[in-house]
DNA sequence: TGTAAAACAGACAGGCCTGTTTGTTTAAAT
DNA sequence: ATTTAAACAAACAGGCCTGTCTGTTTTACA
């Protein structure tokens, strides 16, 4: 199990940048850090329990990932999460805050592992962020997404948090993506709609079922982003209508 | 309740496209022209449990769609539907054939209602889509989808259900938007970048939480709907990076 | 007119899920 | 060393969901 903030030593100057991106969203309680031996088990064991959820999220569903099936996948007593997390809306509480963290960790660390050129003439940004639509954790994070559409209970936690992801994830990406300085908020635009086309695109990734019509659009994305990026295309209002 | 094949006198040229193109996608067992009383009545109670199934489904989400709740939204006994459905998953084979066929239904019929003139100038038919992104119909779609990524038995009923849809789609696009004779490859692959970047959008309408955002992001995607009309953008390969 | 079949309604059993309760082990404190 | 509290485990009760079974009404047919 991974600590939760990765004490490698990566010696760029960006790594504190991320360092400090990703601890704006460790969850409280979760920190290797703690005092005593029982808070370090303790948090041992909530990760232990949370990474299940993922894994049960991802792979069973929403509606069947019970309590029962995370301890078992967890490998406790159901007793001993109950402990940790007292009602099942705690748990969902707990899942969801882990879950972005989870994401925004892995989102953070994808950049920070593409080299500089990559990033700036490949839009390497692009394919990371395409390969986090597959994983996992994001896969737990749609579930989660769809599930607060229609319980208040799960909005009620999820709302807030994705609000403060993309917030974080707004103001922090000027420092990722340097090179787009002074143009925060074209970088923003571009942000939006290449999160919208990916996101359309893997959840219809199943039903196309066709590889060429996806890496067709994926292609044109990358071509559109160039192009805001270089100032041909603009975001703004009249919108030419056709010839 | 409005019976399937609409009967309604529309004296367009069109309006066959249409009828043909909902004919192709009318579940078996739900037509109101059967021979007998029977057949009739079946097929009345047959539709009222699948609209409160999309109902469920769109306000309450699949893990809390269940058969009681489906019964009980219809107004109906249980022991009636299980006349009807025997098994829960019967009768979620059947939803997931009646929501693909209300979503063509909703779309034919939205496009059917928009000018010419505005369907050509103003690009009519990606407000239609996006509308019909928040309707209960797609909602329960939705829902669906999720539901087929961790549910075997759901997979199996929606994928080729939904191949025939974008199939569907796909042959009669042409027909519903003749202004791009010629070019169906170039319709194609811009109907899959507006079916995109509209879902993603849409699923992330609730945690942006920023009408500017979308708005700006849809208006983008006009604009390049337009230039793609008009030859100014291409799918082509080579992708201009950054100057 | 009488019979078979379909549409519909209600009751029952088994299983699963959630939350509570009680008990046991282990670390921390005095 | 003893006491307290946290971590963990297991059993129990109540409720809900699914599927089956039986019974009732209505239509179709001979």
């Amino acid at each position: 199990m991974a600590p939760l903030t990765s004490p490698r030593g990566v010696d760029d100057a960006q790594a504190d940048d991320f360092d400090r991106l990703l601890a704006r969203f460790e969850p409280e309680g979760l920190g290797p850090e703690g005092p005593g031996w029982q808070q370090r088990k303790s948090a041992q064991t909530r990760i232990g329990i949370l990474e299940a959820a993922i894994d049960c999220l991802a792979t069973h569903g929403y509606a069947r990932t019970t309590t029962q099936l995370i301890a078992e996948t967890a490998e406790i007593s159901r007793g001993a999460m109950l402990h940790h997390y007292p009602t099942k809306g705690a748990l969902i509480s707990a899942i969801i805050a882990y879950c972005f963290y989870k994401r925004m960790q892995m989102l953070a660390e994808g950049v920070r592992n593409i080299s500089e050129l990559q990033r700036i003439q490949e839009f390497a940004g692009l394919e990371i962020l395409w390969r986090s639509f597959f994983t996992r954790e994001h896969r737990a994070y749609l579930e989660l997404n769809i599930a607060a559409r229609t319980d208040t209970e799960v909005r009620d936690s999820f709302a807030p948090q994705a609000r403060r992801f993309t917030e974080v994830w707004r103001q922090e990406g000027i420092r990722i993506f340097p090179e787009w300085a002074g143009e925060q908020a074209r970088l923003a635009r571009a942000s939006d709609l290449v999160e919208a086309v990916l996101e359309g695109l893997s959840l219809n990734h199943d039903a196309w079922d066709s590889p060429a019509r996806i890496s067709r659009v994926r292609t044109f994305l990358r071509q559109m982003v160039g192009q805001i990026y270089a100032g041909v295309l603009d975001f703004s209002e009249p919108g030419g209508g056709p010839a």
